[in-house]
RNA sequence: GGAGGCUUAGCUCAGCUGGUUAGAGCGCUUGCUUCACACGCAAGAGGUCACUGGUUCGAGUCCAGUAGUCUCCACCA
């Protein structure tokens, strides 16, 4: 049994055995029962190339303990569970593959290349699931969900459809965010802007009528072949006669209007702006307005193309330090200021972005956004903590059109069919083999694939089935709570909701619980290129699952960063081993009991005291959970675990244990069980592995920790009273143990002690533990001193003076100085309390209970204080 | 330019709707091989809760402002 365990736990030994008993149960499978309430949750899709990383382990300890609060609270609680495609990522992995064997995706064509990503995701994809296992997720792997399986695929074409039918998805040109390495589009979301030092160049544009020169100011003098006009603001007084005239554009020799326009602010740069409608979005406005024309100067792969005169084939870069060469040259280059600017990076490449003009599919945000912010306004969704409501809110507001087309192979392929002849474009649910309007066969299909977002945004009723009408839908949707970092807001959560509320009907999830990032011990982001990440794997080794889940929820508010410490660690690793000693110390000590409480007449002073604690905790857990503030009720549970039940609640019962009294034996080890079963079902959502394995190798009932009952509170097992009792014996404890050290003297010298109280019951019922835990030989209780109280050290609690004779080690010199300080502190809190309570207003106005409270305490301190006045007396007495 | 967070013990952070003498982990000091646990036990040191003002009987907590710091959004070429 469990007295041959070792003294330490070692989760490597546990914790996968739990998770395939688990797993063998049966207990991840939800099913649909109509007598259950149901709770759902949907993880967030980690990528198929993923690795797993602390942002994973912070989603799933977060997601993991509300799914088990809610399964062993009596909810049909689904924790569904699925991957991403991740179309960029998995390309580009698989891509790297190729290009070791020196072929690109070209080589193989569009149909092999597919074949080889999903081999690979065959091979490879089932990784991070694996992962996710360690952490002891408690997922329905039996419903897991690929974003491009053929149920996902089925939504998203149905989406997309059906979005083109209400005229919500359309194609047009526009200026968009382009990646020269990835060769895609990107949406606006997905473009990270950098402060990057550069320069102003200053370049002086001829007047066409060789009346002079304007100078126009830029970052980007490599666009400039793709010039079609200047803009100088409409008040300009330095310009207005020159509205309507044009330049020569140097280098190409081609002439271009001035125009004015709004846009331009005439306190920047020299006043006068180039446009380039075809590489920059505000200019494409200017542009629109004033009817230059769009000159694309970048190719797709960021070279500049023919259209670039002789720096055509140069790549942008090259051709940025060619042209400004170029000016100098010529004489047009007026000045070179350093100049730091944002500039946009693809957020998976980091490579700089180009604003290019280029025909692509978007989704038209306006009419979608309304509703989605209407879920929120009205709290239909609502947002943990609840800033995030307006993060979400004002993105919202200022969403423009979703760019959902993307370049590449892997994904779902956008369902529209080009005709050749008539040039109709057909959108249909069935793969199209004719144009719907004029019926030629000559038609191809769109080669791009849409974001990879798209399907994403699906995932909380695409998961359970629709577009179908399922059983699982119907039962399970809308989900409950959708738990994620705060970083994928924008991605995710606000396309889930406007997607759920348009194809639905209804918001996808009452509540958005968001987490903050897990930083290195410095405060920096975890990332490959610092390489200060930190591996869950790592520490799911060291110090296993449930220390890890720990470290995730302790000490950390929602939606905070947290940094990560090792040393933090260890200490929930600290804490599982004192669980499981605890246990070890309970199992070591039953003789055949059952978990159930004793007859409440047989309950002594410790066992009312920490049941009546035990009810206080369970409430106050429950109710944090409830309110996802799982920092919290995880603190409430670790403080009452370690100082309630082990530090005290377990050295009380050993008066017992060790005594020869069988019945308040078995009193004692019931109580033991009965409370360490309860905490084991409060800490099982925190820390599962190690709470199962203990809980299976006490008397039980049930067959698992993960499905038995979430402790309730019992009004019965309420005892303020013995409650108040108990403290008062451990505060003579404490202060008995406190001047002992004070005095040196070893816990090995036991020592006589005399308790001069008017509660001589509750000490005489305190006596043993007294005994035990004090260092004390022999208590008696009296009311009046006990002769010879002179020659013994005195210890003033609020309900009792304690005497150790122990004379000899008596400092009077110091003792007295200690008596001053004590003194003091009587005094001062006396005249608070007197202060306090000689204000009319405050007891006029503050609650009852306050005022109570206050007067309590300025007796307590009352009669202190005449005690502490009467010892130094009689000290000073004795030091002569 | 707009929005938000943070500032509490040496370090990292809790402190939920204002109410005893502000807490935890780690670190530090002292003592302890006490029959669950040294991944431990006991005792202890350490804080003018960034600053200023306001509301209140009462403010770490609410309000306004200031400073520092971080983040997000928008962005003037």
């Amino acid at each position: 049994m469990m007295k041959e365990l070792p003294k330490t736990y070692d989760p490597k030994l546990v914790e996968d055995r739990i998770y395939q008993f688990w797993q063998d149960g049966g207990y991840f499978h939800t099913r649909r029962d109509p007598e259950k309430k149901p709770f759902t949750i949907v993880m967030p899709p980690p990528n198929v190339t993923g690795q797993l990383h602390m942002g994973h382990a912070m989603d799933a300890s977060l997601q993991d303990i509300l799914i088990r609060f809610k399964r062993m609270q009596g909810y049909a609680a689904l924790w569904l569970p699925g991957v991403d495609h991740a179309g960029i990522a998995t390309q580009i992995k698989v891509e790297e593959e190729l290009r070791k064997q020196g072929l690109t995706r070209y080589d193989l064509g569009r149909e092999k290349f597919l074949e080889k990503v999903w081999d690979w995701k065959r091979q490879y994809g089932n990784r991070i699931v694996e992962q996710q296992k360690k952490l002891g997720s408690s997922c329905d792997w039996d419903r897991a969900r690929f974003t491009m399986d053929e149920g996902c695929s089925k939504a998203v074409r149905e989406v997309f459809v059906s979005l083109y039918e209400k005229g919500l998805i359309y194609k047009g040109s526009r200026i968009i965010n382009w990646c020269p390495h990835c060769t895609t589009a990107l949406s606006d979301a997905e473009v990270e802007y950098v402060d990057k030092p550069g320069h102003l160049w200053h370049m002086r544009y001829p007047l066409a009528d060789g009346s002079g020169y304007l100078v126009v100011a830029t970052t980007r003098p490599e666009t400039m072949m793709g010039d079609t006009g200047v803009a100088v603001n409409p008040n300009d007084e330095r310009y207005k006669h020159l509205v309507g005239k044009t330049c020569i554009l140097p280098l190409m020799n081609r002439e271009i209007p001035i125009v004015a326009d709004d846009y331009v602010e005439m306190d920047f740069g020299t006043g006068c702006v180039k446009m380039t409608p075809a590489h920059d979005p505000n200019d494409f406005e200017v542009g629109l307005r004033h009817n230059l024309d769009t000159i694309k100067v970048i190719a797709d792969d960021g070279t500049i193309n023919e259209n670039g005169g002789r720096y055509c084939g140069m790549d942008r870069y090259e051709c940025r330090k060619a042209v400004v060469k170029d000016l100098d040259a010529l004489g047009l280059l007026e000045k070179t200021e350093p100049y730091t600017h944002s500039v946009g990076t693809c957020y998976r490449c980091h490579n700089d972005v180009e604003p290019i003009i280029s025909a692509q599919w978007f989704v038209k945000m306006a009419p979608l956004a309304k509703e989605a912010l209407r879920v929120v306004r009205e709290g239909e969704t609502k947002f943990v903590p609840e800033r995030f409501t307006k993060t979400y809110t004002n993105w919202m507001e200022n969403v423009r059109d979703w760019c959902i087309s993307r370049q590449l192979w892997w994904g779902h392929q956008i369902p529209a069919w080009y005709c050749d002849d008539c040039g109709h474009t057909t959108v249909s649910r069935t793969d199209a083999v004719c144009c719907e309007k004029c019926g030629s066969k000559h038609i191809q299909r769109d080669p791009d694939v849409l974001d990879t977002w798209f399907s994403s945004a699906l995932w909380p009723f695409e998961t359970l089935g629709w577009p179908e009408k399922t059983e699982d839908l119907d039962y399970f949707y809308p989900t409950d709570v959708l738990v994620t970092g705060y970083d994928i807001i924008f991605f995710w959560v606000s396309r889930m909701i406007f997607s759920a509320c348009e194809h639905t009907g209804k918001p996808p999830f009452h509540t958005v619980l968001i987490h903050g990032l897990v930083r290195d011990d410095k405060g920096r982001k975890m990332s490959k290129s610092l390489g200060n990440g930190i591996d869950p794997l790592e520490m799911i080794d060291r110090y296993g699952s449930d220390a890890l889940r720990m470290n995730m929820v302790t000490g950390n508010s929602p939606g905070n960063d947290m940094r990560f410490y090792v040393e933090h660690c260890e200490a929930m690793r600290n804490f599982a081993n004192k669980l499981w000693n605890a246990s070890r110390y309970v199992m070591m000590n039953l003789a055949g009991e059952e978990c159930c409480l004793p007859e409440p007449d047989r309950l002594e002073i410790a066992d009312r005291w920490i049941l009546s604690k035990l009810n206080r905790v369970i409430r106050e857990v429950t109710e944090n959970m409830e309110k996802y503030e799982l920092g919290i009720a995880v603190q409430k549970l670790y403080d009452f675990i370690w100082d309630d039940y082990c530090d005290w609640y377990i050295e009380l019962t050993k008066a017992r244990l060790y005594g020869e009294d069988e019945a308040a034996k078995t009193t004692a080890r019931r109580v033991l069980l009965y409370v360490l079963d309860q905490i084991l079902r409060l800490m099982h959502p925190f820390m599962p592995f190690v709470t199962e394995e203990i809980w299976q190798a006490l008397p039980h009932q049930g067959e698992a920790l993960i499905v038995a009952d979430w402790p309730v509170y019992r009004a019965e097992l309420d005892f303020p009273e013995q409650e108040r009792h108990m403290e008062a014996v451990m505060q003579a404890i404490r202060a008995i143990r406190n001047r002992r050290s004070e005095m040196n003297v070893p816990p090995s010298k036991k020592t006589d002690l005399y308790v001069v109280t008017a509660h001589k019951e509750l000490f005489a019922e305190g006596a043993p533990f007294i005994t035990r835990l004090a260092y004390a030989q022999q208590v008696t209780v009296l009311d009046t001193e006990p002769e010879g109280s002179d020659d013994m050290a005195a210890i003033f609690t609020a309900d009792a003076k304690l005497f150790l004779p122990m004379r000899q080690l008596v400092d009077l010199d110091k003792e007295l100085e200690r008596i001053d300080k004590e003194l003091e502190n009587a005094r001062r809190e006396i005249a608070r309390a007197e202060g306090q309570l000689g204000n009319e207003r405050f007891v006029s106005r503050a609650p009852a209970a306050v005022v109570d409270a206050q007067r309590q305490k300025l007796e307590q301190n009352k009669k202190l204080l005449a005690q502490l006045e009467q010892s130094q007396a009689r000290l000073r007495r004795l030091q002569g």
